[in-house]
DNA sequence: TTGCTTTTGAAAATCACTTTCATTTATAAG
DNA sequence: CTTATAAATGAAAGTGATTTTCAAAAGCAA
């Protein structure tokens, strides 16, 4: 899995001409061995913790490539901060936000995305992408 | 219909304690006969071009103020500007984003509601809100 | 190695707001 | 109608997240 994506990422480089450097797989690697949503300053700090020499905005830069390559997806929860989720080809979820101790669970449902559809459908319009997210409480804070 | 947005505004701002301005009503009346999803910068553009003095802050606190008192609503569509919409009573609707023209249809589907709901509740979750965009190319854009 | 391009890190810049603060207003009290 | 006082305003400075700039460093092909 982690290593699907590092060739996928390897090969997009390659395709755009890029080069292959120490602090791509360096955040490359601890993108992949973080938790699923994790912020910009949180991959920052957890980088910088063993590499004190890493730029802020080579960070800004490389999530941006890990994006665009399809490894990595960005999501904004409306707090201010972006944030990166590991990307699965071909695969799409929702999210569930707890407003209280922030806690993201993923979801997918195909229901509701056939009727996403009909909608749109109705509209003429051809649907690109979409954006669901829940937000509310979660069992653990009731 | 403006006119009860209007009342309802101006009892917020009387249970608040606040004062009734000509500031706040000229945005109140440029916001009110505006589109209903307008970002800070249309407006502020839209109000200069007969009030050359009113200032920038206060069209961004008046907004605030629009949304507390519930005569409108916050939203943003990922695109770094926060928008307004008119907010009524209850009501709540979904978004069509039209990604080339940027136009903007609401919409409003039940079972996409109930589903939800459906959703929540099988991860032990209360749903306080829920944010739903779907993005694409309408049909005049295709 | 050389030559050319891309990448990097630090610092400055930008963008969308938000706050500060001295001044002006609205409104209540006299 | 004053006067007092609390809130509102506008201009400018401040924020915080992200981007850009730029000189130096590092990849990579020949």
């Amino acid at each position: 899995m982690k290593h699907a994506k590092k060739n996928k990422f390897r090969l997009f480089i390659a395709q755009k001409g890029l080069k292959s450097t120490r602090q791509r797989d360096i955040i490359l690697d601890c993108f992949l061995s973080s938790s699923r949503h994790i912020s910009i300053e949180e991959l920052y700090l957890k980088l910088r913790s063993k590499n004190p020499n890493i730029g802020y905005a080579t960070v800004y830069r490389t999530l941006k490539l890990f994006a665009e390559s399809g490894i990595a997806r960005e999501i904004q929860f409306g707090d201010g901060q972006t944030r990166y989720e590991h990307a699965n080809e071909g695969e799409h979820h929702d999210h569930l936000v707890c407003t209280r101790c922030g806690t993201i669970i993923e979801f997918e449902n195909q229901d509701i995305e056939q009727l996403q559809q009909e909608v749109a459908g109705a509209h003429g319009f051809q649907i690109e992408n979409h954006k669901l997210e829940l937000y509310g409480i979660c069992a653990k804070c009731r």
